[in-house]
RNA sequence: CGGGCUGUGGCUCAGCUUGGUAGAGCGCCUGGUUCGGGACCAGGAGGCCGUGGGUUCAAAUCCCACCAGCCCGACCA
């Protein structure tokens, strides 16, 4: 970092001093979110949850296009259901919230005490795989009735005990498809659209590149057959996961009953799949594109588009400067950016100096328009893009930036795009034996670790005893094994066995 | 859930060792000068010091219990 000690950044710490606490900053900063009274459980607020808003509308679009429907289950399922899969219940017991009363009552200090108890407990949605699968086998008697294919937008409940803002929380959002199918080969295109439809998503909306593939044992959804994974590499260089797709197999067919005749006549049991994405993008987001400044959003997902800042410093001015910027607000509505129009705000908010300035740079909406007693004489604007350096501004006139601005936006978009792919190809690592791949996951300053490592290609014998030994080593686990692969077989690098493939090795989120 | 630390205006913290009735910076409000890169000056509001009990003439300060939060470990989208 060449940043002279003058140079202040918006945010501190800087990510190179910092990273998670950074990041805490940002949020805070650009007004996304703040961690509530209950443990555990953030505010989103109106700036984070539009960007959400986003998100679901284009999430929304796309699996409707595919031939999804929206439904809504129950908040609740009852701990017999949830009993039903094994390995299901293994993988969230611990992480569970059970309701087991049902009233309040005024004790005798005058305290709230819960007073009667359920008969059976209610588990609050960890997922929904088991309600629906209860619901879905009343609905399916024939292969007539598949596919169903269905999608909720909901919240969901896991207790962890480490939350932090969007990435962990013990209450989340998200989306989460299930759909039932008649054979294999159809539950498993399923699976495979919706991880393309998400890859495409946060391509073309988050600016995000990922890596896709499959999940390793150890790492799979409980009761899946086969679970995908879209990952993404932030800028401290770990891997998180931006949304997953399982095949679930038989396992939840023939756990909740779902079972149809089929086109001999015999009954047979659903194939199903359930997928998800939830507000953990958001953070996402944050990681993969900010900078010490502050937020930096991608213009397709932006809830604002352009802030248009009215610069007044004479009284005299000020009507004139205001009219201005509203034509201008208003000729920008009209027109379309990607699949809506554009969305400009005016801030007339009573702000002095660069107050205003720095608060949208901070929360990183993509263009900012300056009209003030100058531009007004020359007929233009002074316009700053956020993905440019925060002092850079380019005079234009009015004309001209109009004309500009959907292209402008477009620029932006696809500037964070390459940004995000160069970083993710600079930290991206062929390995080929056990001391490189141990050097590069140590940091050089154990006391306090600097931003080291990426993401490793290395070849694995396949067992999950290695996964563990790196994991407990490293705190490095297998975060994909690439579906388009075009590794040439080679030998392990922690065994020297022989592998056919290399696999995705990187500490993760 | 185990180990360590911390609870004082909205935020960050000082004061606690050596008890004597609460402070700073930031933020907020008002007025003025400012405003094209995070402004300045003056004035002002805001706290039963996490909760409960104990010791004492007197507790933010000492003692006990509880609660909450943070950090470190096992889990996770």
């Amino acid at each position: 970092m060449s940043n002279s000690a003058a140079t202040k950044t918006a945010i501190t710490p800087r990510r190179d001093e910092d990273f998670p606490e950074w990041y805490q900053q940002v949020i805070r900063a650009a007004e996304l979110a703040e961690p509530s009274d209950v443990r555990g459980c953030m505010v989103i607020r109106p700036w984070g949850y539009g960007i959400w808003e986003n998100m679901q509308r284009q999430l929304d679009a796309m699996f409707r296009a595919t031939g999804h429907r929206n439904a809504y289950f129950p908040l609740f399922i009852p701990l017999s259901y949830f009993a039903k899969e094994a390995e299901h219940v293994e993988g969230f017991a611990k992480e569970c919230a059970v309701v087991t009363h049902t009233r309040l009552e005024v004790d005798a200090d005058g305290k709230m005490k819960p007073a009667s108890a359920l008969t059976e407990p209610l588990v609050v949605r960890p997922t929904s795989e088991t309600i629906i699968g209860a619901t879905y086998a009343k609905w399916v008697q024939s292969y007539r009735d598949l596919p169903i294919l269905i999608n909720q937008w909901a919240n969901v409940v896991r207790w962890e005990m480490r939350p932090r803002l969007f990435l962990r929380t013990t209450e989340f959002l998200w989306q989460e498809g299930h759909t039932v199918h008649e054979t294999e080969a159809e539950a498993r295109t399923e699976t495979r659209l919706i991880l393309d439809l998400y890859e495409r998503f946060v391509r073309d909306y988050l600016a995000i590149p990922v890596f896709t593939g499959a999940k390793s044992e150890s790492e799979k959804f409980p009761g899946a057959v086969e679970t995908l994974t879209l990952e993404a590499m932030v800028q401290d260089r770990k891997a998180i996961q931006a949304g997953t797709s399982h095949f679930l197999g038989q396992n939840f067919a023939r756990a909740s009953g779902i079972q149809f005749q089929n086109r001999e006549g015999k009954q047979e049991f659903g194939w199903t799949t359930s997928w998800g994405m939830t507000t953990r993008l958001v953070g996402t987001l944050v990681m993969m594109h900010g900078d010490d400044d502050g937020l930096v959003l991608p213009p397709r997902i932006a809830p604002t588009h352009i802030v248009i800042l009215p610069i007044i410093p004479k009284e005299d001015t000020r009507v004139r400067i205001l009219e201005t910027c509203d034509a201008l607000a208003l000729q920008l509505r009209g027109k379309q950016f990607g699949d809506s129009p554009i969305e400009v705000e005016v801030d007339r908010r009573d702000l002095g100096g660069g107050v205003k300035n720095w608060e949208w740079i901070k929360k990183g909406v993509p263009i900012r328009v300056e009209i003030g007693p100058r531009d007004l004489e020359k007929d233009a604007v002074t316009v700053s893009r956020r993905d440019q350096p925060i002092k850079s501004k380019e005079s234009m006139s009015i004309q001209e930036f109009a004309a500009q601005a959907q292209e402008m936006l477009m620029s932006i978009q696809k500037n964070l795009y390459d940004r995000a792919r160069k970083f993710q190809e600079e930290n991206m690592r062929v390995i080929e034996s056990k001391k490189e791949f141990y050097d590069f996951f140590t940091p050089k300053n154990p006391a306090k670790p600097e931003i080291h490592g990426g993401f490793a290609l290395a070849h694995w014998n396949g067992s999950r005893e290695i996964e563990e030994q790196i994991k407990n080593d490293l705190k490095v686990t297998i975060r994909a094994i690439l579906l388009d692969d075009s590794s040439e077989p080679g030998q392990c690098v922690f065994t020297g066995e022989p592998s056919g493939r290399r696999v995705i090795w990187a500490k993760s989120y």
